[in-house]
Formats: structure tokens, sequence, C-alpha cells
RNA sequence: UCCGACGUAGCUCAGUCGGUAGAGCGGGUGGCUGUUAACCACUUGGUCGCUGGUUCGAGUCCGGCCGUCGGAGCCA
């Protein structure tokens, strides 16, 4: 039985079910045998009322006695494909009925506007080519718990909202190296391979590197601030790894981050390009996703709201509010998980609490010549209880400080020769963020938790898949 | 590391007072010319996480272990 027309490069064996995914090439690939133009979900307005072809997966399907509906995805999104029994043979709209979900199909028709499609548009299919009749799907088009779906974070990603987070993410990354390089910053990587601690204080992930020991990066801070004395104003972007036994939705293991540095910058300047750059960010996003936020059901009016300027909040007067509103933290104390929701549940927009007490902050955190006590730090909250998405400050630029709070924190000084030299040849006054890519995410799209806003997670107790 | 929940069919779950296993979905077969998580009928499907104990009898009660989920601390 050939399901496909004589022609076509791919067929179905003889005597063999559709079930059984009896697939094969019997040459080199072809399209398809037809001579109509390829096309894609994405585009296919432009198609109106011509033949194409589309390439893809199915999703899910009805029938009824004399009609299939195929929902096709092909990557680009999703699309009704529909079937009269009368256009086709027998055998043919037999398998169509039968395919199972997933199964890769090739189909060609005829792109018709419809007012019942959630897209506007179905395709009236006039052939129809199964590639690979797909084994049992795991993931049905009913409710998964999210261990299930984690288990099969391979296949779930093919789904509706994966999608449309993960596109968001697409659009975040994009916008980030896009304000970067538009704003006079160069992308300059640093190593993920590390000899020692940059902070000291996080758990660090340890690998064999020949005969000695390596750590993954937890951050890029330090080698950003030599390429910063380079070349002025520098970036870094890729991956970060935190060996912390952190079991919460803000948390992964490994996960992206981007780290601006900038000489000749001080607190209040870097303040501005945080914010300057969070605003970017945000309406890039609202241009570029308006369905996919639409999709995940996301008010975006919060997000409209994000605009310069943002609230500046100084750490004692976060303490003092934060008491007025019934925290038990004091003076000193670091920001739990409810006092970053209680703070930013004040504000229509981003928080930037400024300067946080030294002892909370890492060690080339400059002082506040006002109250050494305070570091010149800053964090950018999120609005809607989403919480710490930016950190960063002006860095200590004098030798002599630096040293002694290295000793303070019992940092292995020679490992922070190299580090020094940027002190003694042209010291300047520097500063710096780093933002979370996977909790910008999730704030932008509004969702629970950051696992959902990277391909493959990586989270205590989840290595795979 | 600590605190708290939960492990029953491929999935999501119910299972009363301790009396011998259920539903919906999925899979399969059939029906339906406009379905939208389609619907209707029939059908398939179980080492009740593992282990020890109490009991005439344990999915149910008790102990231990393993796993998952949520939260805290720490952080982006």
């Amino acid at each position: 039985m050939a399901i496909a027309p004589r022609g076509s490069g791919w067929s179905v064996l003889a005597g063999e079910s559709a079930r059984q995914r009896t697939v094969t090439a019997s040459g080199p690939f072809r399209r398809g045998g037809s001579m109509v133009e390829r096309a894609t979900i994405e585009t296919i307005a432009k198609h109106e009322g011509q033949e194409v072809e589309l390439r893809g997966w199915l999703f899910n399907k009805r029938s009824s006695g004399k009609l299939v509906f195929l929902q096709l995805r092909d990557g680009t999104g999703f699309m009704q494909c529909v079937m009269f029994k009368n256009d086709f043979t027998p055998e043919v709209f037999e398998a169509a009925k039968h395919a199972p979900q997933e199964s890769s199909l090739i189909v060609c028709g005829t792109v018709r506007a419809d007012a019942r499609s959630k897209i506007g548009f179905e395709l009236s299919v006039n052939r129809f080519e199964l590639l690979h009749a797909a084994e049992e799907y795991p993931i049905t088009p009913k409710e998964h718990g999210t261990g299930f779906l984690m288990d099969h974070r391979h296949l779930w990603i093919r789904s509706r909202l994966q999608h449309a987070v993960l596109r968001v993410r697409a659009s975040v990354i994009r916008a980030i190296r896009d304000y970067f390089d538009n704003n006079g910053f160069l992308l300059v990587d640093t190593p993920i391979f590390t000899p020692a601690a940059c902070e000291g204080t996080t758990t660090l992930f340890e690998t064999k590197y020949f005969e000695q020991m390596a750590y993954l990066t937890q951050s890029g801070q330090l080698y950003n601030e030599a390429n910063a004395m380079a070349f002025g104003k520098v970036y870094c972007f890729g991956p970060t790894f935190r060996a912390e036994k952190s079991k919460t939705r803000r948390h992964l293991t490994e996960f992206w981050m981007v780290e601006p540095e900038m000489a000749f910058c001080d607190l209040d300047e870097n303040m501005r390009v945080a914010e300057d750059f969070l605003v970017y960010v945000v309406s890039r996003v609202l241009d570029e996703r308006k369905i996919e936020l639409e999709a995940l059901e996301r008010d975006t009016a919060p997000l409209e709201r994000v605009q310069k300027p943002f609230h500046r909040l100084h750490y004692s007067d976060a303490i003092r509010k934060l008491n007025e509103l019934g925290s038990d933290i004091s003076w000193g104390d670091d920001f739990g998980g409810d006092d970053e929701t209680i703070l930013t549940q004040q504000y229509d927009r981003p928080v930037m609490v400024h300067r946080y007490p030294a002892a909370c902050k890492a060690f080339y955190m400059k002082k506040d010549p006002e109250d050494p006590r305070l570091s010149m730090s800053v964090d950018v909250l999120a609005p809607e209880g989403y919480g710490e998405i930016v950190g960063g400050g002006q860095r200590e630029e004098s030798l002599e400080n630096l040293m002694a709070e290295v000793e303070k924190h019992q940092l292995p000084r020679e490992a922070f020769e190299w580090y020094f030299d940027l002190r003694r040849y042209g010291s300047v006054p520097h500063a710096g963020f780093g933002l979370g890519v996977e909790r910008t995410v999730t704030w932008l799209c509004g969702i629970r938790h950051v696992r959902e806003t990277i391909a493959f997670p990586r989270m205590l107790e989840r290595l795979t898949p």
C-alpha cells in the first residue's frame, strides 16, 4: 500500500500498517514529489489562496466519518489541516485517520482563510504523506504533573506553552545583546573553568582539570573587570554554575547571566544603565512576543508600566518600610523571599534597592564613603513578587582596601594577584551588574517556576534528560 | 542541610471503619460532513514505591529506606 503518490521519495512499506511506523526512504530525500512551494505556519498568511507544502508533526487530530482534522505543528506554529474523505483513496484516508500523535507528516493543500481558525487560516489538504508513524506518545492532551513532564522534557518542549516561553527567552537574549552592542559595550566572554572561587562564599562545582582541580564559574565578574580596564565598556554572556542546595522556584544550578562592566562608572550611573537596559528588554519582548504572552495568559499591563524612572530605595529606608509593613527584619539582615515580595508589591514597577550592608555582599564591592558599614551595591527587584533579577554595584578600586577585604574573607591571596594588578596599573572607579536570564523570563512570562524558562533545566535532584 | 506534603493502571486521581482494585483521560475497535482538551458505544490496562512488622486478613495501621513535589536558608 503506497500512502504517498507515485514519484514520492518516501513510502509506506507494502503489507504493514501505519501503526507499525513503517515508513522508509526508498531513495534520497526529495521534496515530497510535488511542485508546490514549501511554507511555514508562522508566515502562512502570505500564502492565502495558494497551494503549499507543510512539513511537521501531528499534534492532535479529530475525525468524523467523512473528514479528518489534523492539528499540525511545524516548529513555527500550529495549524489545522482538513481532509475530506472523497479527496483521497481509502488507504490514505484511513492512514490519516489512524496516524498516532506526534507522527511526522508532509501535507500539501490550499491555504484558506477561515473565521473558525485561531490563526485565521486552515489548509485544505489534497496530498497526505506519513513519514513516520509515532509510537504511543507519553504526553497526552490532558493534564500531567510537573515531575512527569520534566522527566519527558525532551518531548514537553514540543508543546504550545513551552514554545511560547522559549520564544520569549530567545527574544530576551536577542534584546540583551542588541542593547549592549548598540550602546558601546564590547562582548568579551569570560572563562567557564576557573582556578578558584570568584566570590568565595557560594558553593562551586568541582571538576578534574588534567592533574589539578578546576571549578565551574559562578560569575564572570573578576575577568570582566580586567576586560573593562582593557576595553572600557564590556559585557559577558554565558552559563554560570552554582552548587547550592537550593530547592526553590527561583533556583537552577546552571543558569545564564549577562554581566556588563564599565570603567569610569559610579553607582548612580550603574543604576541608570540597569534601568535603561531593563526598560529596553521589556519593551522589545512586548513588541516581538504579543502572541506568546497571550498564549501564556500574561497580563501585559504591569509590563507596559516598566518605564523610567524606577523607584530607588536606600537599604535603610527599605528596612524601615518593611518594618512598617509588618516584617520582623532588622537592620543588617539580607532580604528574605517574603521581604522581597512584600516590598515589590508596594510599587508598580521595578525597585532598585541600593547600599546594602557590606557584610551581605561580595568582597570586591566598594564601601559607601558616607557609611562604611554599607556597600555601593544595588539589587533590582522585579514587580509582582518576582524578586531579585539584577545584582551589581561599584567595585573597590583601591588596592589597599581590596587586599584588606581578601584578608578578611580568608581568601587565598596568591590567586588574586592578577586581580590586584588591575588596581596597580591605572585603577579607576568602575561598576557593573549581572542579570539572570531565567528569572527575567519567568517574570516576563508571568509563570511560577524558573525551570520552564530553559530547554533543559539543571537543578538540585535533576540532571536528566 | 532543615521543615512539610505525597508515592494506587501509560497519565491525572478516588479508594469510607482494615474485608481482597475503581473513574476520567490515553491505547484499541466501531460510529458520526466542521471538530477545537471533539463527542458516543464497546474494549484494553495493576508487583497499590521498596522493605520489615501488627492482624484471621493491609492500598488502608506502625517502623525503616528510596523517590517526587513544595518551602526555608543562600543567591541571579
